[in-house]
DNA sequence: TTGTATGCGTTATCAA
DNA sequence: TTGATAACGCATACAA
């Protein structure tokens, strides 16, 4: 193993110089930069993580907490974990990952041994058991995703209520009046995940003023699930041209349901998603979508986390930020006007 | 922060005996560790991740690459990698996540640095360039994926040749002739992504013992792409009467496009996925599916890390291990006896 | 069965 | 602009 020590003998110069030379945290003369940078190169010198984390005082670990659940949408919590992973490199850190079914004590064992300088959360929910935890430590956290209460916190998230109204807004220009809301499995909203609250808080608060009567059915996302929600909706509410789905499992199924119904999209019924576009250009036809930046989530939560922690640092009281990232409506094939009779 | 020292205070004992108590490395009188115990409870102690590393020698991590892509299916991913996570605690150790774009550089800062102790691949191609760095390392590593040549190397996968057997076994058991297999893109043949050729390369086999003509069909995961593939094969092929997909984007588009090309399954035609039975029991009918144990992956390339980690550390020349993991078929509703009449 | 003392490799303080 | 040196908290070899 090459040390520190090594590198210093190599260039001619002491340790304290190599640490110096490579922290930058104290003026260095351009000749021995050279020389140690040299000696590093030729050497292979990596800095021992262990006694660095001991001596410094920090880790330049992040821990991240992912979801176990498979009732989320996965591909994008992978894209947000390894958007994480990338914006901490830039930092000189590293991720460690952290499952939940350690639940608040694995948070509290990574602060307490000092493996992890701070910690982000995801998939939070609007009344998460692993928030008080975090107040006890004296770790440094963020959340991707928006809890009850984030005072004392700092938060990123997409704007789920205003990607609600979007939905409303494009079927209401369209003409559409009576509108269906195809959600998430029940067990969803009653573990009041706040992207699926607010969703449809924000649907319907425009939904309202812009005068649209519409039905809210939660649904799991198998083929005979939707069968059956289709089927009551259309009972219901005959008359409904317009479908806003939000659960990336059923739009399989309701494009083809709605195809064997004898409707053709988006002559007789429009569809609107939430959902990633890479899902939405997937389907035939392709699906009018609003889609949050979620790469932009991940990058954001460290640069809160970084922030934090060096305020901590300088002895600073961290400042709490909420950031609520703009959703964007991409008109596709799935939605047009509202049909001059309908079919029943 | 409470260090060993505080335990130690507190329990009446010296440091080293915490030490003991909690390592197991030193008997120590029930007595004793009893107090001790009590004491690292009530003060809340957590060893110092640094200093243990420093001192240890071990950093108790390991670093998991997975892949960026997104041709891969990604919950799959997530679920060995969540599985890692769940092993590698079980053993004491936590997880680090080292995405590919700093690529094998990545991979040798981690081990020179003593950040962890050992890697696992995730997404290992035939040839793949991260192979060559761990030799040079003295860090031990173990690839889920099967390369080349793993030689030097502990490696677990699934065996997808065995897989693609199985597919051909089942759909000649009930009487079909003519089968498509309906494959990734082209792009992961190009890669020689190891899990695409092999079981291609098993399928094949199996299908000339079993005397059955096939098409083998690399396909986009799009209802387009789906949709073109699926028209060649019925006219290069009309008497087609067997679906093979290994393409997790693909079976969706060819359930709807059998559908409307007149062809009921599995009275028409019979449809096999290479895929999770999650996946499998989503669609209507519910697929006969060939699946592999994902989550047995993870914790199998866990056991190989830590058994070469111990193996070197007791000055043990660590022992190769390749292991496979027999799939299993599992039939559902999309699959039966080859139609006395095909459709043309 | 337990205690003492040394060293791990780095950072940071103090001196020059 | 640089060098010597004292922590940092723990594991372990050595003593008792």
């Amino acid at each position: 193993m090459v040390t520190i020590a090594d590198v210093a003998k190599a260039a001619g110069v002491s340790p304290s110089t190599v640490s110096y030379a490579l922290s930058g945290k104290r003026r260095v003369s351009a000749e021995t930069r050279r020389r140690v940078e040299r000696s590093v190169l030729e050497l292979g010198y990596h800095p021992n993580a262990g006694a660095r984390a001991l001596a410094g005082k920090r880790s330049h670990i992040l821990a991240l907490a992912v979801p176990l659940r498979t009732d989320v949408y996965v591909p994008i919590m992978m894209e947000i974990a390894t958007s994480v992973a990338v914006a901490a490199r830039k930092h000189g850190y590293d991720v460690l990952l952290i499952t939940n079914d350690e639940g608040p004590d694995g948070i509290r064992r990574l602060a307490a041994s000092g493996l992890a300088d701070g910690v982000i959360l995801m998939d939070v929910e609007l009344d998460d058991k692993r928030i008080p935890t975090l107040g006890d430590l004296r770790t440094q956290a963020a959340l991707i995703g928006l809890p009850d209460d984030p005072r004392g916190l700092s938060c990123v998230d997409h704007d789920f209520s205003a990607a609600g109204a979007l939905c409303a807004d494009h079927l209401a220009d369209l003409g559409h009046r009576d509108i269906a809301f195809i959600g998430y499995g029940s067990g969803i909203y009653r573990r009041h995940a706040g992207y699926a609250e607010r969703t449809l808080a924000g649907f319907r608060a425009r939904a309202k003023e812009r005068g649209l009567r519409f039905l809210h059915r939660p649904c799991e996302g198998t083929y005979e699930g939707i069968a059956g929600t289709l089927g009551r909706i259309l009972s219901d509410r005959p008359h409904t041209t317009g479908f806003v789905v939000q659960n990336e499992g059923a739009i399989g199924p309701l494009l083809s349901l709605l195809r064997t119904s004898g409707r053709t999209v988006p002559e007789d019924a429009s569809v609107i998603a939430l959902c990633p576009d890479h899902l939405a250009e997937q389907h035939a036809p392709a699906l009018t979508a609003v889609t949050g930046p979620a790469k932009e989530l991940g990058r954001i939560a460290v640069e809160q986390v970084m922030s934090r922690i060096s305020a901590s640092t300088r002895g600073e009281q961290p400042t709490d930020e909420l950031v609520l990232l703009t959703p964007t409506l991409t008109v596709r094939e799935s939605t047009g006007p509202v049909p001059e009779h309908s079919l029943i």
